[in-house]
DNA sequence: TGAAATGTTGGGGCG
DNA sequence: ACGCCCCAACATTTC
């Protein structure tokens, strides 16, 4: 039996513009992609219908057709990586195991463990920069440490880039490389303990017109004006390269917020306590209400703030919200309600097919100011100014909460001044210790 | 990638 | 013609 190179696919399920399978490709032979369905991860999850799990299956689905079209197949496990290694090696003699690095705590740690298991039976492990334009290291001030400042960094991050254009991991003339096999099974949803869902899932596909236009429609939430491009990124069925370039020729806009998703990646990275501390630890200082019902009634989207509402009923039936109004509920569950940034974080994480660790996490402690380069604690939204600002037809909360017109709607769970001042108190009694 | 409070200015009504 | 007041509009400060 030959020797087999795998390829193990994470995040980047795509087979063009992929590096640890490009390099595969070019420099070995029998080169096989794999994808493990990590248990650890999937037992976390609370929904067995997490419509996530069913993007992933369909995208492998789809993957294996390309592959068994060219004569080969996609290996797909379910388990721990490292127990899944283990077996591997007992039936596949291997040459490799190349995979493009991931840089979520838990993830490394799991990298990590399963680099020792392999490097052990003496296969060599071989990892890739994908997922990122530039990694922790190679965007640093001048002193040699990480920019915790988003503008300083987006600046330097420019400037690393340069005016060359960028290279695409093109693996298309490689197809020969490919390990030679008849069609392999795949476990079903249900083995998994997971059912299919129905939901709507976003177009790979860069539409030119709205990034063309992104700088004057992405903050008006009942506007197409934003790419819907996310969860394409999360899962690498868009390459973050043709991304980039894209907004590069297109829109300045644009290519600052796919800045954003390396910065906060980068922090991630250097800053990993993040991920249950505040970055500014200060901010642990301060005594949250955590009142239950009210981090249901803004769960469900009944707080009686109409664009509050609004946003959280799309993120519950589409599983999508629009940023503008990520930021709108997010400083009213931080400010408004008093309820600690995680609680709001952990929701999003259940809801949004998007979800991303270091986007959600940072974009939670951005709006409660206590993360890096965040708005400054003072900074509160007012819920009623900025659906006048960013719905001033009130398309998108009609769409939403549409009891908001026929005058069956509510009464406000909280007085905006009285919260308003509440937060100021709160947080300014944290602060002064 | 705020909003509210406070300060300043200037035009117009009016005695 | 002038001073006074009101208040909108804008600017600055404060949270």
């Amino acid at each position: 039996m030959e020797k087999v190179t795998f390829v193990w696919l994470r995040r980047d399920l795509r087979l063009n513009d992929n590096q640890a399978l490009y390099r595969a490709l070019k420099e070995r032979q029998a080169v096989l992609p794999l994808f493990i369905f990590d248990s650890q991860i999937l037992d976390e999850l609370e929904d067995s219908g997490d419509a996530r799990i069913t993007f992933i299956y369909d995208t492998l689905l789809d993957l294996r057709k390309q592959l068994q079209e060219i004569g080969s197949s996609l290996l797909v496990r379910y388990g721990e990586p490292v127990e899944v290694f283990r077996e591997l090696l007992r039936f596949y003699p291997m040459h490799g195991v190349f995979f493009n690095r991931d840089y979520e705590p838990y993830a490394t740690g799991r990298d990590q463990q399963v680099q020792e298991l392999l490097q052990g039976h003496g296969v060599e492990v071989r990892t890739f920069k994908d997922q990122v334009i530039f990694e922790g290291n190679e965007v640093l001030k001048q002193d040699g440490k990480p920019y915790t400042v988003y503008t300083p960094y987006m600046r330097k991050w420019k400037q690393v880039f340069g005016d060359t254009p960028l290279k695409f991991f093109e693996a298309e003339n490689y197809t020969d490389a490919y390990y030679r096999t008849s069609p392999m099974d795949m476990p079903s949803l249900a083995s998994m303990g997971f059912q299919r869902s129905d939901r709507a899932f976003p177009s790979s596909k860069m539409d030119e017109s709205v990034i063309q236009n992104y700088h004057l429609w992405r903050d008006y939430p009942a506007v197409e004006g934003t790419t819907r491009l996310g969860m394409h990124l999360r899962f690498g069925t868009l390459s973050i390269r043709q991304a980039i370039a894209k907004a590069v020729e297109l829109n300045e806009t644009w290519l600052n917020e796919l800045i954003w998703r390396d910065f906060y990646m980068m922090i991630l990275w250097h800053f990993p306590r993040v991920v249950d501390q505040s970055f500014k630890p200060a901010y642990d200082e301060i005594e949250w209400r955590d009142d239950e019902a009210d981090f249901q009634a803004w769960a469900s989207g009944q707080t009686g703030y109409p664009l509050v509402d609004a946003g959280m009923r799309e993120l519950n039936e589409t599983g999508y919200m629009h940023n503008r109004v990520r930021m709108v509920t997010a400083s009213f569950l931080t400010k408004h309600l008093l309820i600690d940034w995680r609680w709001g974080e952990s929701y999003f994480a259940g809801q949004l097919l998007d979800y991303e660790l270091s986007s959600n996490n940072g974009g939670w402690q951005w709006a409660a100011g206590s993360g890096c380069d965040a708005a400054p604690y003072f900074r509160i939204f007012n819920p009623m100014r900025q659906a006048q600002r960013f719905d001033p037809e009130g398309a998108y909360i009609r769409k939403w909460v549409p009891e908001f017109l026929s005058g069956n709607y509510r009464n406000p769970i909280v007085d905006h001044k009285f919260a308003r001042e509440r937060a100021l108190d709160t947080y300014r009694k944290a602060l002064k210790k």
